[in-house]
RNA sequence: GGGCGCAUAGCUCAGUUGGUAGAGCACCUGCCUUACAAGCAGGGUGUCAUCGGUUCGAGUCCGGUUGCGCCCACCA
């Protein structure tokens, strides 16, 4: 047979939908992915009050990478909770984004079309990116130019992250779906940041910042990532005034030129009688003071150490508190500057340096050392820790420079303390990733550095005036009105001004930076749910209900929303986080594209099915990082196969629709013990998965719906199918038919969640609408009077009965005789109300001697022979 | 160095307030059983990392140790 899966071949069920001959998997996404569309099944429909709302904060995936298998599993964990709630009756707000803008996307498009920004390149309205990319060979265009480039990169890959949701299916609103460079988004960024300006949260400061030589940009805090990096210690002599030397330890020889300080320890004994003295820098002749310091440690290198402007944060901490000089040398592109810097004594060495990339300079530097004499011994290697931008290749450097800030309690002890009690009032799950929160808001050492050198951003709407000599006066920055935002201060005149104005002096210039990625998608609460701009929606769905993310972005995203929500709104953006871990390799070795070991989620969802993979996500329990295995994710795959066939066989036993109806009327039919005692077991199970989902734990949900799912296939389903059929009387047949529909009523609602695919086609066998807006189950739905232990009873028998049969190697239809049931005298007469569908389902050709013994339910038999 | 988490069957993981250790996968054996062979039935598998404490009783509670993972700090 080739049947479709939704070919009509078999009994038509009461909605003229029809139970197919062989069911199967194949297909079932593209068709009820389409349906779901066409149908708008999961639009968001407003109702009347916020707590009729559950909203949902999605993470907007990065599009200009690419998803792996870990989003697919935590984009799984959240549709799990938009599907209970959903079916709780909730009006599930649950909107897609995609964050588009930024750095990430600027460097995809340098790639992908071998282009790079220069913004002094006029725009070419007829641009086309060459054929053949040359990575190495970029082509220069305008800043306008590769802005519609970004646009025109992004929009394709947001189809394909699309179509992988879909695929998924993934019950988000797609009428809701936002991007953080869209228009609304620029315009709530720009906002947002004038209502910080105005109220003093939003500053520009000029001060050391680490810098990316590469990207040419500023980098805050919460983008570092420490990284090991090798190099050398060198032993180099600074010498005092009678010319004895003074040994530091530096892994910077090419800084000493930047030197302004030497620095060790107050309690230092061996260097507390240069205080205050000075001493000589090599090669250079600089005259250098010592100072001591309380960072200063004993034990590391010398004990006294070379302070430059700026090595790294804690020379910015002694520059800062010794009132040092500034002797910058390094520039923003990661060399050494062509100029002789004039606090030089000896200049002439300098020349070797001028204009050279931190790396060979501290070659040239080393030599220049050699020569001197002030070289101690061999450089050593070593490894240390050092900082770079998470998406950049060399290291930082600190540089100084005028950037914008935003308050987020790096420098201010009140707020910190405001921020750290709003991360108390969120809910978190699982509960221990507060610890990661309140950790990284005790470290923060700054407030939140938003502008970037760079293109692809929002602008800050901002101008500076131009004095008489044409210098911008940053202390008076001109800012937009909010009427006129979105605003692109490059291409429009500060208010006030004329365009021709612009660079003229006593004209205007426009801030040429953009805000970082973050400084936007820390607003996805308000651009989502449409603040400023639909009030309705508004007070609808903020705060939100929930926040999915994986741990990794709990001190960017997850704060940085915290902190807007808390300055804006003084609230907090969500009631609860949740946190999912990531998927590992087998070796559990994080998943980088570097190391190859990458799962691409297509592959698997056309192996698998989405249902099987979704149920492989939903055994990842919140937070838990979980090792990648193909042959779980068969697993799933048969539990899908296992509903569609468990489902057309029940549907089938009814041979009529009076079993469909039965879910309906009522339980008033279902008289059996044995069926009562089924449902009661399943009452059991409606009761525990709600327990488990109001508790956000989905995988407990799960697994005790598919616990109970595999004994009534094998045991009750095996039970009472001839009771079914009708062996038994009408009556009986008819008990058996109803608890049959019901529990498969009940059942499908259970797993619709987690198997969105394959419970709504068996629903669409034979119920009106989709499973997905059918009721959660409840205890209610189910008879009371049953006892659950009847059916462990049963299940105990038939073991013995199977054992039989199995321990004689003979066919499960082999019929049994001299069969002994033993047990506990309430299990046997339990046992015997079901004698009917006990003989029926174990061939069971003699009588059956009932033996109330023992503490547990046995079975003694002998196979009846053959002939 | 600071914080957090983990350690239970070959693998992945459950184990609720302390009361004789569980599931799935894998493996072995059997069965083409009228929904399902991508199926079904049956089968055994453990010094609960380690040391100590509390207790009549500890996988579970308390303290120490070891190992692993993650986050943060760490450029002399």
């Amino acid at each position: 047979m080739t049947a479709q899966p939704t070919t009509p071949v078999s009994a038509p069920s009461p909605t003229g939908q029809r139970v197919p001959e062989r069911p199967a998997l194949e297909g079932l996404e593209q068709t009820w992915a389409q349906r779901w569309r066409d149908q708008g099944t999961y639009a968001f429909v407003r109702p009347e009050r916020r707590d009729q709302v559950f909203s949902i904060d999605t993470p907007p995936p990065t599009v200009s990478g690419s998803l792996h298998v870990g989003h697919v599993f935590s984009y799984t964990h959240t549709d799990l909770v938009a599907r209970y709630q959903r079916m709780q009756g909730k009006h599930v707000f649950y909107p897609m984004g995609w964050d588009d803008n930024g750095l990430p996307t600027e460097r995809r498009v340098q790639n992908f079309y071998g282009v790079r920004c220069d913004p002094s390149v006029p725009y070419d309205p007829d641009f086309t990116p060459p054929a053949k990319p040359d990575p190495k060979r970029q082509v220069p265009v305008s800043r306008r130019n590769f802005i519609e480039l970004c646009h025109e990169l992004t929009a394709v890959d947001e189809q394909v992250f699309e179509d992988l949701w879909r695929h998924l299916g993934l019950s988000v609103d797609w009428d809701t779906l936002y991007a953080t460079i869209s228009e609304e988004s620029q315009r709530v960024a720009q906002r947002a940041f004038l209502r910080n300006h105005a109220r003093g949260e939003a500053y520009l400061s000029e001060a050391p910042t680490m810098w990316d030589v590469t990207f040419q940009t500023a980098v805050a805090q919460a983008e570092l990532e420490a990284r090991e990096y090798p190099g050398h210690y060198h032993r180099v002599a600074f010498h005092t005034a009678d010319g004895a030397p003074v040994h530091i330890e530096t892994t910077r020889p090419e800084l000493i030129a930047s030197v302004c300080a030497l620095i060790a320890h107050p309690d230092d004994e061996r260097y507390a009688p240069l205080f205050g003295t000075t001493v000589t820098s090599p090669v250079f002749g600089v005259e250098i003071p010592v100072l001591p310091h309380a960072l200063a440690e004993k034990e590391k290198g010398s004990g006294i150490v070379m302070c430059c402007t700026f090595g790294d944060l804690t020379d910015v901490q002694w520059w800062r508190e010794l009132n040092l000089p500034t002797r910058v040398v390094l520039q923003r592109d990661g060399r050494l500057q062509r100029e002789t810097p004039e606090w030089l004594v000896n200049a002439e060495p300098y020349a070797q340096l001028a204009g050279k990339t931190t790396f060979s300079a501290r070659e040239t530097m080393v030599e220049l050392l050699r020569e001197s004499g002030d070289l101690d011994g061999e450089p050593k290697p070593t490894t240390r820790m050092t900082n770079y931008y998470e998406k950049g290749d060399k290291p930082l450097e600190i540089v100084s420079t005028r950037q914008w800030y935003l308050t987020n309690g790096g420098r201010d002890a009140d707020l910190r303390a405001a921020l750290l009690r709003r991360g108390e009032e969120l809910a978190w799950v699982p509960e221990h990733m507060r610890h990661r929160y309140s950790n990284w808001v005790n470290g923060l050492n700054g407030d939140w550095l938003i502008s970037r050198q760079r293109f692809f951003g929002v602008p800050f709407p901002v101008w500076y005036p131009l004095d008489a000599d044409g210098e911008p006066d940053t202390t008076r920055p001109i800012v937009a009105d909010e009427a006129s935002l979105p605003v692109d201060p490059a291409s429009e005149p500060a208010p006030g001004y004329d365009e021709r104005q612009r660079g003229v002096p006593g004209g205007f210039i426009g801030d040429p930076d953009v805000m970082d990625t973050w400084a936007t998608s820390s607003l996805t609460p308000q651009i989502a749910c449409g603040w400023e701009r639909d009030e309705e929606l508004w007070n609808l769905t903020f705060p939100m209900d929930v926040a999915p993310q994986a741990h990794d972005i709990i001190r960017t995203w997850l704060f940085s929303r915290v902190v807007r929500a808390h300055l804006e709104s003084d609230t907090l953006p969500w009631a609860r986080a949740t946190i999912s871990g990531f998927v590992v390799d087998p070796d559990r070795k994080k998943m980088s594209k570097s190391k190859g070991n990458v799962v691409v989620p297509t592959e698997i969802l056309e192996k698998f099915g989405a249902d099987a993979v979704r149920w492989r996500a939903a055994m990842a329990r919140p937070g838990m990082d979980s090792p990648f295995d193909e042959t779980q994710m068969k697993v799933g795959r048969r539990l899908a196969m296992k509903i569609l066939n468990a489902s057309k066989f029940v549907l089938g036993m009814a041979d009529a629709p009076e079993g469909a109806d039965a879910a309906a009327e009522g339980a008033a039919a279902i008289t059996a013990p044995v069926d009562r005692a089924m449902l009661a077991s399943l009452r059991r199970v409606v009761a525990e998965a709600t327990r488990a989902f109001e508790a956000y734990d989905y995988t407990s949900a799960l697994e005790v719906a598919e616990k109970f799912f595999w004994t009534f296939c094998d045991d009750y389903l095996e039970l009472v199918k001839e009771r079914a059929y009708g062996a038994q009387g009408a009556d009986a047949g008819a008990s058996a038919r109803a608890a049959l529909a019901l529990a498969l009523s009940v059942q499908l609602r259970l797993f619709a969640p987690f198997m969105p695919f394959v419970t709504e086609e068996v629903w669409s066998w034979w119920q009106e609408g989709s499973v997905h807006h059918a009721s959660w189950p409840t205890t209610g739905e189910l008879p009371e009077g049953g006892d659950p232990a009847l059916l462990d009873a049963v299940s105990a028998t038939l073991i013995g009965i199977r054992g039989a049969k199995s321990n004689a190697k003979v066919s499960m239809k082999t019929p049994l005789k001299a069969v002994t049931i033993s047990g506990p005298e309430a299990a046997v007469a339990q046992l015997r109300t079901a004698e009917g569908d006990l003989r029926a389902v174990g061939r069971i050709e003699s009588g059956i001697v009932w033996n109330s013994d023992g503490d547990a339910v046995s079975v003694a038999a002998e196979v009846a022979t053959q002939g």
